[in-house]
RNA sequence: UGGGCCGGCCAGACGGUCGCGUCGAAGGCACGCCCCGCGAGGGGAACGACUUCGCCGAGGAACGUCCGGGCUCCACAGAGCAGGGCGGUGGGUAACACCCACCCGCAGCAAUGCGCGAGAACAGUGCAACAGAGAGCAGACCGCCACGGGCUUCGGCCCGGGGUAAGGGUGAAACGGUGGUGUAAGAGACCACCAGGGGCCCGAGUGAUCGGGCUCGCUAGGUAAACCUCGCCCGGAGCAAGGUCAGACAGACACCGUUAACGCUGCUCGCCGAGGUGUCGGGUAGACCGCUAGAGGGCUGCGGCAACGUAGUCCCGAGAGAGAUGGCCGUCGAAGGGAAGCGAUUCCUGGAACAGAACCCGGCGUAUCGGCCGGCCCACUUG
């Protein structure tokens, strides 16, 4: 994470960085002032979700963590789509 | 019909689509392994990555981690002290602080609910704001009362030392209540009734306790989640327990110790027995077992008022690694809100609470949108 590009969204932090090309792989952190268990939990499926549906644009050997921002329980499924999807594209091409 | 009390159950449903985890089956092959070979190479087994298919995959509270157990290790799990827990009685249970029944007290017309329910006249010590004259061997502020003295408009007034707990006032609480006798005025001082308490006796009950009789004028203090006393119970640590296998490395120094350190428990006893503790440095952060079928549920029979026990029968299979059990869309959808109608009802809107297993059970406590079912009580109406 300190040595990943960061791109900020309204709700969450997208860290990326390049490594071996084993496939693209994500990780989600959701700390406990996000909310209680189960809301952390529904986030971070969502937050996968999304992420299985953008495979297309990140390329085989980038490391992604999206980092949850207390609040994001609020917004709507839409608009946690649009806007981790569009930081995830912002990530991949910024280089 | 309207209020209310108690108990049990459910925890959105269906479909589509994209996904996740354990296990099983099939496929599958790189490094590695085994066999043959000098070698190039050939053959084999199974693990794992991966692919496909199939089964299964959160809760009533999975939660808080507050009690109680199982299990594992700590000598052989021991003794005493200290410490802690519990507290009506009798049962249930592996056990409990839980559950059931009963007793007592309180609340309610009742169904029923509530009580951290031992001991305060069978020991001792302490504590209690404010108000009030006085608050724990009670207390004369006002009042009431006779007596002595003074004054008097003859109604009484003032002063003095006394008597008095009936009345006023204060308070959460003022040392029984009502009526009478009595008296200067009063008082369980005495009497009748009522309420309570002590002692003795009788009866019912396993018991807490209840009922009755005789007697004593005995008349209440509260607080033990204050010390304390009494009775009963409790060894410590926890699945990162504990065990098996594989693998890596490098020790150095200080202190204690086989005259018994360290450990078992805070202390004493007792036990064990050759290493232990600390600092610095180095290494590894793997696999497997424990690990989920259990003090498990449903039904029926029997015993019991019940909790529960017991016999038969049927049913149930998450278990991983910081951790899977889901994301989205559509249809249907309960309460709530709005409109129409006398009404049954119809239409629109709305859109599902609290919350996520981590060794396993039994409880308790807490959170919670709502719905369904059953039993009971009270009031009113009708028959």
């Amino acid at each position: 994470m300190r040595r990943g590009r960061r791109t900020s969204t309204p709700h969450a932090v997208v860290y990326r960085v390049s490594g071996e090309p084993s496939g693209p792989r994500f990780g989600v952190i959701v700390s406990k002032q996000v909310g209680g268990a189960v809301v952390r939990n529904r986030i971070r499926r969502r937050i996968l979700a999304i992420c299985a549906s953008s495979l297309s644009t990140v390329s085989a050997s980038e490391l992604i963590v999206v980092r949850v921002l207390p609040g994001a329980h609020e917004a709507s499924w839409d608009t946690l789509r649009s806007e981790i999807g569009d930081g995830l594209r912002r990530a991949v091409t910024a280089s």
